[in-house]
DNA sequence: CGCAAGATTGAAGGACATCAAAGGGCGTGG
DNA sequence: CCACGCCCTTTGATGTCCTTCAATCTTGCG
């Protein structure tokens, strides 16, 4: 990728966002730009943090495994993104991991080098307590809902939010998932099993909510779902 | 509270740990010490942030209500904990209301004097970064629990959580809960409803793993509750 | 004393997890 | 090109965890 298209890339993000001129040079010096396949892991829960990540292009998750096993994902993370930014910026271990889902491209900073540049760019330090904020605003209301609110309530809210982040509109309110994601993967998002997932699809499906082919979702009527979404709607079995 | 007790109560604090000794005087000479009985609000959800508060002394919780009116227990404050910090340094509305449980003293700075002094002294920046950062953590750990584990060994991570942060060691391995905990607050710590809860508290009662009255609970047993947060023990009715 | 807030208990039903089995796509290798 | 295997998915049956509702009990306090 050329300079003018990374530099773009960095603007999109909270993190590098607004730097002074010279400050965002500096910082696509130190950024070394790698490709990953789909599905590579890019680094391991309980794992050091060796650099900071920015997803460039692609779509990555953020899972998170217990004891017993169960895995979780914590969350979708797309194009402008930053991974492993609490770890770097705590020098402490990655409380998650994080997998690619798409072919991604990436720019990567050594974590030293970063903790130097929050020292030396106030600018910088700024925007990551911004970043980490918005960051954790996201999962107190994910942990709200969490605690509140039904298995399809929460699965609707999924999808809703993957559209928004990842959709191409189609014809009308049309969206189309720019993104495979299979029953499993919904589960572990919404915390529940790929079966009540599958069921609640084809419910939807029969709806006319939406269309679920194998790895491909696509919303007809994104309103519906949230209303459903919302608890408005007590779907009749 | 004298000035040595002020500073002392600022260095317990993460957000103020470590700070050259002119800042630290600087940001005690800009608190206020106000005082807060039991179960009064400090911030609403939704509210503009006003002021970044320390609790000095006592506890609070970090609640949520969604628009169908459930809430949810985000956090427990203990003293040394900053509230309404992800709000202030982000200029945006709180997330979560602020409420004591017990009579309560603060320290509290202007918004618009901690914005200013983040800009000033970047040792404060660095804190903040990771106080947040910290809090996220927690979140994600939180998150990953609500999705994966049932409803029983949440509430046993509940109560050890308290023991843990708020509790007075008894006899032997006994620990009692420092704070007034009904069976609502913790079935909204939970994520359900205080039947469950009043029932679990039963049932452990019954093992002598605890003993629970009004709203004092006492932990008989830690590390059987802690079998059974792990999953290990599956408690036959 | 009587009220209010917290707590207990039972019954009933629904939501959800778990287990078992089998039906499609899609790629690979014969 | 077809067959095979793998992964994703569907579907049913079954049981249990949990919610919901209603009623009663306890305790502290005005």
């Amino acid at each position: 990728m050329n300079f003018a298209g990374r530099r773009a890339q960095l603007e999109r993000s909270i993190l590098f966002m607004g730097l002074p001129e010279a400050v965002l040079v500096r910082v696509l010096e130190a950024a070394t730009s790698v490709t990953a396949a789909a599905r590579s892991v890019l680094f391991h829960q309980g794992d050091a943090p060796e650099r900071l990540i920015l997803l460039a292009d692609g779509l990555a998750k953020m899972s998170r495994v217990g004891d017993s096993g169960d895995p979780s994902i914590i969350r979708i993370m797309h194009p402008g993104d930053v991974l492993g930014c609490v770890a770097v910026f705590r020098r402490a271990p990655h409380p998650v991991s994080a997998t690619t889902i798409t072919d991604s491209s990436l720019l990567t900073w050594p974590a030293p080098w970063v903790l130097d540049a929050l020292e030396r760019y106030p600018a910088l330090r700024a925007n990551s307590v911004d970043l980490v904020g918005h960051r954790s605003e996201d999962l107190v209301q994910r942990l709200h809902e969490m605690a509140t609110e039904r298995v399809e309530q929460r699965a609707a809210r999924a999808l809703l939010r993957l559209a928004g982040q990842a959709g191409k509109a189609g014809g009308g309110r049309r969206v189309e998932l720019g993104l495979p994601v299979s029953r499993q993967d919904l589960a572990e998002l919404v915390g529940t099993d790929l079966f009540v997932i599958s069921r609640l699809l084809r419910k939807w499906a029969a709806m006319s909510l939406l269309t679920a082919e194998r790895l491909r979702i696509t919303l007809l009527d994104p309103g519906g779902l949230e209303r459903i979404a919302e608890g408005h709607e007590r779907t009749v079995a």
